[in-house]
RNA sequence: GGAGCGGUAGUUCAGUCGGUUAGAAUAUCGGCCUGUCACGCCGAGGGUCGCGGGUUCGAGUCCCGUCCGCUCCGCCA
């Protein structure tokens, strides 16, 4: 049973019998009157019972009614009387005037209401989604949601693609993060594992010559949670066959900016500007910057390398170190003593030994004009190339980053994003960006190896064997990223297809021949029976629907999301389980942490 | 593994320098009100101050430990 009109209640039902099923969300008594709004999936219906116009019967079961009661209403759509509309109201100059009411069933007082403005901690809300889900807000989320996926599924349905869907219960592939395993019975001592994403069975499927590949596909990795991290999470997959960069990311910019036409009435741009690794990091220390943010990162490693100064000198002249500026324009203005002490702390999360800076207050008075604990160390020519450098002008204040590249990278990255948001400076509501031309590996200096920076069946832009393997940190991938407003929306590449190559980068990654073996066989033998050139991409669904929807945490596009500890309140998951079912799996003892 | 913030009534929070019986709002329950719509008015009930230990004549408040939630670092290609 449901109601039987769609759109919100208004005007147009006046004189028409409607039926409402749904919660009571709302109840007043006044005098004799009782109000009532009632909550279904099409918005809030305002419900008006008088002892003149109900029967007794009618009016006492009224009386009974409390907020969240289920209840089934049919009764007639009329104006509200002259005086009483209130635009504010969610059935504005209507209300319905009841003939008939069955209570579905009754609840008790909540914990809390499920109202939009009604704020509660986010462990009350996960302990009882089912009352949160109930919010207005929350049901827009998981609306838009399913009409994102119902684009998805068009869109690439329209250009020949397949939904295929692959194992759940699999062998723990070679992505870098834990996997979550799941005991065999029939195998004591075995382990099948989650998938991290499908990776290998969609390219086993381009080898099956199915050519064109998607699917919704969860995926599971069980690292530390973030903001915009869940340990299960769900991807738009997709792979393709005899096809290059071009095809992946012209499909994907078409496909995205079909969902923000249709969904948003947002027009993304044509194309999508695309920037290389390389530049990404130069100027904004990151592989995935926010161009809503103006502030850019300025090199000046060139200008102090003969400073005495050596914080600044020191990583100037390392081939590993870099000194950037940041310049704020404004900022000296806007920024307290204090404000910059709390930067400099923020920074030092990532590493950072400091926060140089330099206030402009009046260029054209020079060094009496600038306010900075370092300018003692500074000849006055340094301090004008500099200025010159990053075009500052009265009023700015310009902080400094000095060390390792890394560092320097990382810290000025954050503080760019840090300033963009608590100064207000981001321009633009979307700002979509292609980043390509990875690096192939990243050396790990803590484990001294090789490390895939996207993962190992990423293809080489060069096909030379041999010249990848004699200088792997000077190889570029064939990957490209996603990125809208400074968040990884997705990443792909084209992959590897052929056994020589695939060995050739398992050699650099250390990964033994027997251990590869061990580890996907399966996969280098498909790769000797005829594989086509194939490459694909996976996006974030939830992180995509968090974008669009303006929401702060991917919990709140995910009906039954884990808390940071990777547990679910609602349910209690993890939970321990009867010796039994262990004993079953051939496993003896539940050794307990700690 | 690490850093920060938080945990007090069903809920959201206040609680000063360690000092009387731990407060407010809201929700709940009862009463009043014939057009409310975050209505209003009167009244009532409602507390393991996350948990454990310590200091003290005395701890919501100070100290130590611990658990939980959130944000971040590490981690996650």
């Amino acid at each position: 049973m449901r109601s039987n009109y769609s759109g919100h209640l208004n005007e147009t039902f006046i004189g028409k019998t409607v039926v409402i099923c749904g919660w009571v969300h709302y109840r007043r008594d006044l005098g004799g009157l009782i109000f009532l709004e009632v909550r279904d999936r099409t918005g809030l219906v305002q419900v008006v019972f008088s002892p003149q116009e109900q029967s007794k019967e009618l009016f006492s079961l009224a009386e009974e009614i409390r907020k969240e009661y289920v209840v089934q209403i049919t009764g007639l759509v009329r104006k509200r009387p002259a005086g009483t509309e209130n635009p504010e109201s969610p059935t504005g100059a209507v209300e319905i005037s009841v003939t008939q009411m069955v209570i579905l069933s009754r609840a008790e007082p909540l914990p809390f209401y499920p109202d939009d403005h009604q704020t509660v901690t986010e462990e009350l809300r996960l302990k009882y989604r089912y009352l949160d889900l109930r919010r207005p807000d929350m049901f827009s989320r998981f609306k838009l949601r399913t009409e994102v996926i119902r684009v998805m599924r068009s869109y690439l349905e329209e250009h020949g693609f397949l939904d295929i869907e692959t194992p759940i219960l699999t062998k723990a592939t070679p992505e870098g993060a834990r996997d979550y395993l799941v005991p065999s019975r029939t195998y004591p001592g075995s382990f099948f594992a989650l998938p991290q994403s499908p990776q290998l069975f969609k390219q086993l499927l381009m080898m099956s010559g199915f050519e064109r590949y998607y699917q919704i596909a969860r995926c599971f990795r069980d690292e530390d949670l973030r903001a915009d991290r869940q340990p299960e999470f769900t991807q738009l997959d997709l792979e393709a066959s005899f096809i290059n960069e071009e095809f992946i990311i012209t499909l994907i910019e078409e496909l995205i900016r079909r969902i923000f036409a249709s969904l948003l009435s947002v027009t993304l741009p044509n194309p999508f500007p695309r920037m290389t690794y390389q530049e990404a990091i130069s100027r904004f220390g990151i592989d995935r910057p926010d161009l809503r943010n103006p502030l850019e990162i300025v090199e000046i490693s060139d200008l102090v390398q003969a400073v005495e100064f050596k914080v600044f000198s020191g990583p100037a002249n390392d081939p590993d170190g870099r000194v950037a500026a940041l310049r704020v324009p404004n900022g000296g203005e806007r920024l307290s003593r204090k404000e910059i002490d709390d930067y400099t702390n923020f920074v030092g999360m990532f590493g950072a030994k400091g926060l140089a800076y330099i206030k402009v207050n009046r260029r054209s008075e020079g060094r009496e004009g600038l306010q900075s604990p370092i300018l003692k160390f500074l000849p006055d020519e340094i301090i004008q190339a500099i200025l010159d450098r990053v075009q500052a002008t009265d009023g700015d204040i310009i902080f400094f980053g000095a060390d390792k590249a890394k560092v320097v990278n990382d810290s000025l990255a954050a503080l760019r994003n840090k300033l963009g948001q608590d100064l207000g400076l981001l321009q633009g509501e979307w700002k979509p960006l292609w980043v390509v031309d990875f690096p192939m590996f990243e050396w790990d200096a803590n484990h001294k190896r090789w490390q895939a920076v996207h993962h190992p069946f990423t293809s080489p832009q060069s096909m030379d064997v041999a010249a990848v393997e004699a200088n792997p940190g000077e190889c570029t991938a064939r990957a490209y990223d996603i990125i809208l407003n400074g968040t990884e929306l997705g990443g792909g590449s084209i992959r590897i297809h052929n056994p020589e190559m695939q060995q050739a980068v398992f050699r650099i990654l250390g990964i033994e021949k027997e251990e590869a073996e061990e580890r996907f066989g399966f996969f280098l033998d498909a790769l000797k029976y005829g594989c086509p050139p194939h490459g694909g991409l996976a996006i974030g669904l939830d992180r995509l629907i968090m974008l669009m929807s303006g929401s702060t945490s991917i919990r709140d596009v995910i009906a039954f999301p884990k808390t940071q500890t990777a547990s679910c309140p609602l349910t209690s998951a993890p939970s321990t389980v009867p010796v039994e079912q262990l004993k079953e799996l051939g496993i003896r003892t539940a050794v307990k942490p700690g």
